[in-house]
DNA sequence: AGCCATTTGTGCAAATGAGCACAAACAGCG
DNA sequence: CGCTGTTTGTGCTCATTTGCACAAATGGCT
């Protein structure tokens, strides 16, 4: 293990491993190999262990991995050893099922609030959440702090409520929205687009 | 242009092309090129005109792409020169929303029927469906035809679904449990799982 | 018509990523 | 305790991917 910078793509492999011993973890599991992680997730067992070999010696000889320090340790490579608070712009369908959802929990992190711009949604419960009005979401946002926000809004809307979240001090941003954003490099944008996964499958039906 | 075989890193790109260029034909604009294409993403201009030469010449030189005419042409390559009929499984929250989400059209892809197994939900109406028992999943999928299937169930059945997918003849997979599935070769899967990439971000996070 | 400013498509080189294969380490067991 | 069967971490090689840089093509302008 040196400190040179981790390329992008190991990094983007960490979660998928978390998430397959976290699930390994459920199943009464205690030890596991590269091989079988490997096998369940789709790649090379070599590739495993060279990913994790970049931040440290976890495994054992022999052995294999003992799951649960492993989790332990890869939650602690990507800072999710703590609970991160997440805001949600646009309380419409996405903004509701995110609220709503459970799976945050033992991942890293908790929805503690979630905004809207229409009257007619503002006030309403939303799970165990009351809308906020978006009025006040850079206000907000500032004064508790949080720095990682999920856009739910129409596409038209995403980059105006991005520069609002920039100026609210927010690093990370999830956008459901199908539309690129601009944003300061030193602001991390993510994206999910059904749409596009579904285009990276037609391509190989005929 | 050759007719050797197209890696998936580069297929995976043309629906970011393809997402960008309907915006701007959105926007009015008749004509780009591969370096305000880049921008907007935020990839290399050069990496797009490589991509794009794959697959034959599309642009001219000195002007750029005709929009219209490029869009027309990656639908063609991703097979999206039609549109696709989807099953979703599950009439939870995701399940729902992504049943009523208008954004599938214009993209190659229309929600056609919803399955849950809950009796409470079965006969309910979703958007412009009535949700359907899902005993009757793997015969009505069969009979219909349909290829492409989204499932949106907890994550402990996800695997039993896929199964039944996979024996109905469904040949694309896209996966909001987050839990990798077992399928054969030739059915191709894709995941969504908003903690992966929050995952992905907050290691840049301290 | 000739010139200038653009922009494509691509050969080639550089950078990045993946995988093989093996020494070293370790557990279990007789 | 020594032997056997595993499995890790990694040096090295091979494959893939990206980027540079330029000839060729094109349109607009004088
Ligand atoms: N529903 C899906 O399955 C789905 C799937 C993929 C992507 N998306 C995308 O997610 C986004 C939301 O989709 P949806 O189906 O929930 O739409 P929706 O219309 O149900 O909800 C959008 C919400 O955003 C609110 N809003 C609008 N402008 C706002 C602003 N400036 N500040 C705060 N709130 C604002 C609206 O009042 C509305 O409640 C869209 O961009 C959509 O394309 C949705
Ligand atoms: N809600 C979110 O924002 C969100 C985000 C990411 C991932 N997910 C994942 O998406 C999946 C669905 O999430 P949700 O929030 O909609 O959950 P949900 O509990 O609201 O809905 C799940 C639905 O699936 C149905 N179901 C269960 N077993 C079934 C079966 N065998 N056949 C057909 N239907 C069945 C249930 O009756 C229920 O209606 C989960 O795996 C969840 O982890 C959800």
């Amino acid at each position: 293990m040196s400190d040179k910078e981790i390329p992008n793509i190991i990094v983007g492999r960490l979660p998928l491993y978390l998430r397959s011993l976290q699930r390994m973890k459920k199943e009464d599991r205690q030890i596991t190999s590269s091989q079988e992680l490997g096998e369940r997730i789709g790649i090379s067992a070599a590739q495993i262990r060279k990913d994790l070999s970049q931040f440290g010696e976890f495994g054992k000889q022999g052995t294999g991995y003992t799951i649960d320090y492993l989790i332990k340790q890869i939650r602690r490579i990507l800072h999710i050893d703590q609970e991160w608070d997440i805001a949600v712009i646009g309380a419409g369908d996405i903004g509701s099922a995110v609220a709503r959802y459970k799976g945050f929990a033992n991942r890293g992190f908790r929805v503690t609030v979630i905004f809207d711009g229409d009257p007619g949604k503002i006030g309403a419960q939303i799970g165990d959440f009351t809308v906020q009005d978006s009025a006040y979401m850079v206000d907000m946002i500032k004064k508790t702090g949080i720095r990682i926000a999920m856009i739910a809004v129409p596409a038209a809307k995403a980059q105006q409520v991005a520069d609002q979240l920039v100026e609210a001090g927010i690093q990370a941003i999830l956008n459901y929205a199908p539309i690129n954003l601009n944003a300061p490099s030193n602001v991390r944008v993510q994206y999910i687009d059904p749409s596009i996964h579904l285009q990276r499958m037609t391509y190989y039906l005929e």
